[in-house]
Parts: C-alpha cells; sequence; structure tokens
DNA sequence: ATCTAAATGTCGAGC
DNA sequence: GCTCGACGTTTAGAT
C-alpha cells in the first residue's frame, strides 16, 4: 500500500462527473490498483475513490497544466468500464509504500438474522397458541421470513427486519398478495417483526391490515434454549 | 490526519458484533476523531471503522494481553452511541501525520436528476401529441416527477428514475392510487421511465399497467436545446 | 430532528 | 455472469 500526503485537485467521470478543487488531501494507493482521496473528516467514505480492477499510470504534464503548478497528472483508469478518476498532483508532501500481505477480512459475530432463529424458536411471541409451519417458506417471488399457524389455525406471514421501514411493509405485502391468491393458504394474516418499527412504516402496514411485533433481541437472546447456544 | 502501518486485531461491538484477526492493516485517524481500518485491497470501503462523532484514547494493556503481543490497545468510543472499536496494536512498523486542513469537497457536475430536466424538454418521448403539465407535481404523499397529458388530454403521471428497480414501481403505484382518486386528475396513467429498467421491476410495472420507457440519457443529451448549453 | 429517496452505493448469496 | 436484498449502509434533501 503506498500512502501518499497531497496538495492536489481531481476529476472523475463515469457513472457521474465531477471534480475535487485543489487542497491537501491523503491518497491511498492499494495493492490491487485502487484509488482513494480522503480528507481529514467526514465519514469512511472517500472524496473520490476508484474501484478495482483499475490502472494507474502516471500521464506527461503538458505545458499549461505545469504553469498552473502541475507537477504529477495521475490517471486512473477502470479495466472494464470507462470509468476515469485523474488526480493532479500539485505538491506532494509524503510518499511512503508498505508491504500489507493479505487480509483475512471481517468475522461477524452477531448476525441479526438470527432474529428469524430466535423468533421461530419462540414462536409464541406472536400470540398465544401460536405454531411454526416453517422459515423461508418459498413463494414465487421470493421466501417469506417465517410462515405460522394462529389459535384458531390461520396462517400468519411473518417479515422480519432489523429496523422496520416502508420497503419492509411492501415486500410484505406483495408476499401477502400472492399467498391469499392460493386457495390452501387463504385467509394468510400479516405480520411485521423487528427490532425498531418507524412510525410511517406502521402506519402504512397497519391501514394493510398487517400487524407490527416489536421484538426486543436481548430479551429473546437471554430466553434462547441454552443448549442451542456456542458459549 | 494520522496514518498508522501495523500489524493489529480489532474488535467491534454496535449495531453488528465482529472482529478482525491479527494482520498488517493501515489505520487512518482524521482530524474529527473517526478511525478507518483498511486492508491492502478491496474497495472504498475500510475493514472496520468509527464515524464521528467519537473519541480516541489508548488504554491500559494488561497482562495477558501483553502476553499475547500486544503493545497499544484503542478504544474508539462512539460520543453518541454505544458502538465500540478496539484495537490491538501488535506491531508498528510507521506512525505519521500530517495537518490537511479542511477541504473544499466534491462538485458534481453531471447530476442524473438533470434527466427529468431533459424529459420534461422532450415530452414527446413519451409519445406522439404529449403535452407537459408541470415537473414536481406535488401530491400529498410527494412529488410526482413529471405530469403530462396524451394525445388525447390524458393525465399522465412519469417517475423518472436513473435505475429503474421495485421500489420506483411502488413509489408511482403509491402516487397513481392517490391521483386516481382525484376526479380532476383520474384516469390517470402512469410511466415508469428510466435509463435502465430490471426485470423484476418491468414485469411488476406491467402487471400495474404502469408502461415503462428506457430513456437514452446521451441521445437525450445530444438533443437539448443548445440555447440552454452550458458549454 | 425526522423521514425519504439516492448512491460512482458496496457486498454477498443464489441462480 | 447477473439479479436481488442487506448493510454498522452513508448521504443529501425535504418536511
Amino acid at each position: 500500500m503506498r500512502v501518499v500526503i497531497a496538495r492536489c485537485a481531481a476529476r472523475y467521470s463515469g457513472r457521474l462527473a465531477a471534480h475535487l478543487p485543489l487542497a491537501t488531501r491523503a491518497i491511498m494507493v492499494k495493492a490491487d490498483g485502487s484509488v482513494l482521496l480522503h480528507s481529514d473528516g467526514g465519514s469512511y467514505k472517500p472524496l473520490n475513490w476508484m474501484s478495482p480492477p483499475c490502472t494507474l499510470r502516471t500521464a506527461v504534464v503538458d505545458e499549461t497544466a505545469a504553469e498552473r503548478g502541475v507537477v504529477e497528472l495521475w490517471v486512473v483508469q477502470h479495466d472494464k468500464t470507462d470509468d476515469r478518476l485523474e488526480i493532479e498532483l500539485h505538491e506532494v508532501l509524503s510518499d511512503t509504500e508498505h508491504e500489507l500481505g493479505s487480509d483475512p477480512g471481517l468475522i461477524k459475530d452477531g448476525v441479526e438474522a438470527h432474529l428469524q432463529e430466535l423468533l421461530a424458536e419462540q414462536i409464541a411471541l406472536l400470540g398465544d397458541g401460536h405454531t411454526l409451519i416453517r422459515r423461508e417458506y418459498m413463494t414465487a417471488i421470493g421466501p417469506v421470513d417465517i410462515l405460522a399457524r394462529d389459535s384458531s389455525g390461520a396462517s400468519v406471514a411473518v417479515e422480519i427486519k432489523r429496523r422496520g421501514e416502508i420497503d419492509g411493509v411492501e415486500q410484505l405485502t406483495r408476499y401477502l398478495e400472492l399467498m391469499n391468491r392460493d386457495p390452501l393458504l387463504a385467509p394468510v394474516q400479516g405480520v411485521f417483526a423487528a427490532q425498531e418499527i418507524k412510525p410511517q412504516a406502521r402506519v402504512l402496514a397497519e391501514d394493510r391490515g398487517i400487524r407490527c411485533v416489536v421484538l426486543d433481541y436481548e430479551a429473546m437472546r437471554g430466553a434462547e434454549d441454552p443448549t442451542t447456544r456456542l458459549f
């Protein structure tokens, strides 16, 4: 990995056309050729970048550019698309290179799809007398997270989200519309289950006769069958 | 901005629990306290990070950690949530700091909402005899991108996207449902216009009687009224 | 502050 | 390879 600190300007063209005025920034050139231009604040997203696969070459600085103070011109061209990033270096303050080697990558310890597993185990959270039919019940337009039966024997389709927003309600609505055409299943009651349900999503859901259930992840994990726990 | 190259391991807990095994990485500490852990490949997204506002402090390395080879322990705690990133430094290969100053930020030259402007000018792309009523036609649930009239005088509501996906069809469906309740507008025909329309979105749209129109941005830009062009 | 839609989204799974 | 949904989404815009 090469890290360059430089006063620079940049221009990007591809899916969008954009430019960066002259300022001092950190330029990261990764082993796979990808380039990141970072400012000294904001988020983890660079101001501008080029994703791999791409190729960095240093181009000739023409006279008019040299007059503007450009000492080096980098052209980063994507190998498969016409995305292109041009960086004009006006002053290189630091230029270092390090051998990093490969990275094992991030390991996610707590996946939130775990919610589905927990709710399947604790299906009575939907109401007394509920029984699980199956998880990932397949329909023509995709799997329904949980299909259950209520105490009266009626079908219940559950969509689970960490954060319940409108698109989740739309997704469940499509499933319900389809499932309610199936005489073996209909009538199917919809349940929108999430750790947190946004007000507008709740209004939309309830307007469509979909029941909202807020899940308490910590409580569900506490109640989990201890024999299945990893530690 | 501080850039540290180090053999390190990390642990994140917050909205998710995750960890990074020991490897050599680039650690970027920005002026606002945010921290980025980058590997030597991949995309612009760090392996792990902490967004501002947050505070970095170096904690005491306890005995068992020291035995594992930890020479420094960084704890980055988010100021408003309980998100926390812990970085164990096992070997610091480089540690540099640079004054970058503030950044003017990225300037986007070609905004794709430009498509709306172009289609408003070239409304006949929807079909012969179409006329523009107005752009950003306001409804109770939000603005419809374009409201037009077809050759027979019937209302046409157009939703414009760069890439047409299912959520765009849902959005237009909500508008149409509302507008068709207005006797002054009804019946309103829906048009889903995008540079690219995903197959599933097309199926859903056409199933709902919404017409799909693929926009050729380059051709539209070429046909643009030259007097309004900037260069 | 809250909510919604867009993003040069990125990423990973399933097909 | 493409498509689709999730994301510690992030981010910008509007209410």
